[in-house]
DNA sequence: TCTGGGGTCCTAGGACCC
DNA sequence: TCTGGGGTCCTAGGACCC
């Protein structure tokens, strides 16, 4: 058989939570909820939890009240300590970038894309899941397909540190009858307009009508949706440096806001930090975005386009202020969001997206 | 039961111009 | 005075991912 392109999804088990059991042993076994300050009394969600904490029902995303609520005596709630995870991260995709041959793209913390062009496929899941664990003592499992949906979506099938192979060979025999939920990039929201059309099952999908897609959907996430429903996806791993096009800051109040000037100086305070980030880019900001959630949890957004690009922070501190006079002064703000975006990278029109939301 | 913080991309609709 | 249709830019909001 001779060699033909592959796409390998790097994902790491329960990635941070193996980080914190790393660096203190004595916490293997149990069950470890990782998220916001580690205290399960504040308004917080859980980051990650260990495979011993999902069994009791704790997940990603959880808020800690709850979580709180469903563990174990035994269970250890830890603080986020995103410089240890960071270090972590940079040492796996170093370790996976020095395997002869493969290309990686970054797409998260904790997972990325390999492509790599062989006839053994598997075996270089294995060669980097032995790599990724001599360098880090962590463990990670691959999918392997002939795109990047399918080899996204295989990975859940080879947890924990496994592999799986999706291809169109045998992509109906394993997704025909799961539900459209379970595609990446289908969240709730598509999950329930797909029933509304009778498309429950990822078989249907393929099946549906085409022009009732995009009528529904619109003209680009109409067909991408319906391409999802045969495993369609690009197949092109691209290593070219992720270049960020918005950063942004927000805060969640402990407890609600009502004071205008407290919630002024929360706004100056975000301008700035999220000014910083961008000016450590070293790139313009050409727009502002004010986000607020009112309590309990109606959330709102602003933008506005700056007269011209600029790298002063008074000038995006002003502009938030500006958007800042249409906040309803009679209600209780519980969060505040600042995001400043930045002049758009060199656009690199050969490369095909996903249009996955997040970094891609 | 109560919902973080960091991102990206798509769509609808209004304003404006020709 | 009342009016078409196309294109572009802008904002608000929606949805999803890690």
């Amino acid at each position: 058989m001779s060699p033909v392109p592959w796409v390998l999804h790097v994902d790491m088990d329960q990635f941070i939570a193996a980080v914190e059991v790393l660096r203190r042993p004595e916490l293997a076994g149990r069950p470890v909820i990782v998220g916001g300050s580690g205290d399960p009394t504040q308004r917080a969600v859980v980051s990650t939890a260990s495979y011993e904490a999902r069994a009791h029902g704790i997940g990603s995303g959880m808020p800690l009240k709850i979580a709180a609520r469903k563990a174990p005596p035994d269970a250890v709630f830890l603080p986020v300590d995103h410089a240890a995870y960071e270090q972590a991260s940079a040492l796996v995709m170093q370790t996976l970038r020095a395997m002869p041959d493969v290309i990686v793209e970054i797409i998260g913390w904790d997972e990325c894309f390999l492509g790599i062009t062989t006839d053994d496929p598997e075996m270089i899941a294995r060669k980097a899941q032995q790599a990724v664990f001599d360098a880090t003592g962590l463990h990670c499992s691959v999918g392997i397909g002939d795109n990047k949906v399918r080899a996204k979506i295989a990975t859940d099938f080879g947890k924990p540190r496994g592999s799986f192979r999706l291809t169109e060979q045998n992509w109906f025999v394993v997704m025909g009858e799961r539900p459209t939920r379970d595609l990446w990039g289908i969240g709730p929201r598509v999950q329930k307009r797909l029933a509304e059309h009778g498309i429950h099952m990822v078989r249907e999908l393929a099946d549906a009508n085409e022009a009732e897609m995009v009528e529904e959907f619109g003209p680009k996430m109409g067909l991408w949706y319906h391409g999802l429903g045969f495993g369609r996806g690009p197949a092109v791993v691209d290593d070219t440096p992720w270049v960020a096009r918005s950063h942004s800051r927000e805060t969640t109040f402990q407890q609600n806001l009502t004071d205008p000037a407290q919630i002024e100086s929360a706004l100056r305070e975000l301008s700035q930090q999220a000014f910083d980030d961008c000016a450590a880019e070293g790139r313009p900001v050409i727009r502002v975005h004010l986000k607020v959630r009112y309590a309990p949890f109606e959330t709102r957004t602003f933008g506005r386009k700056l007269a011209e690009p600029t790298e002063r922070s008074a000038d995006v501190i002003d502009a938030v202020l500006a958007l800042a006079s249409a906040l309803d002064g009679d209600r209780e703000v519980r969060l505040l969001g600042v995001r400043a975006e930045m002049t758009p990278p060199p656009e690199d029109d050969a490369v095909e997206r996903t249009p996955v939301r997040g970094r891609m």
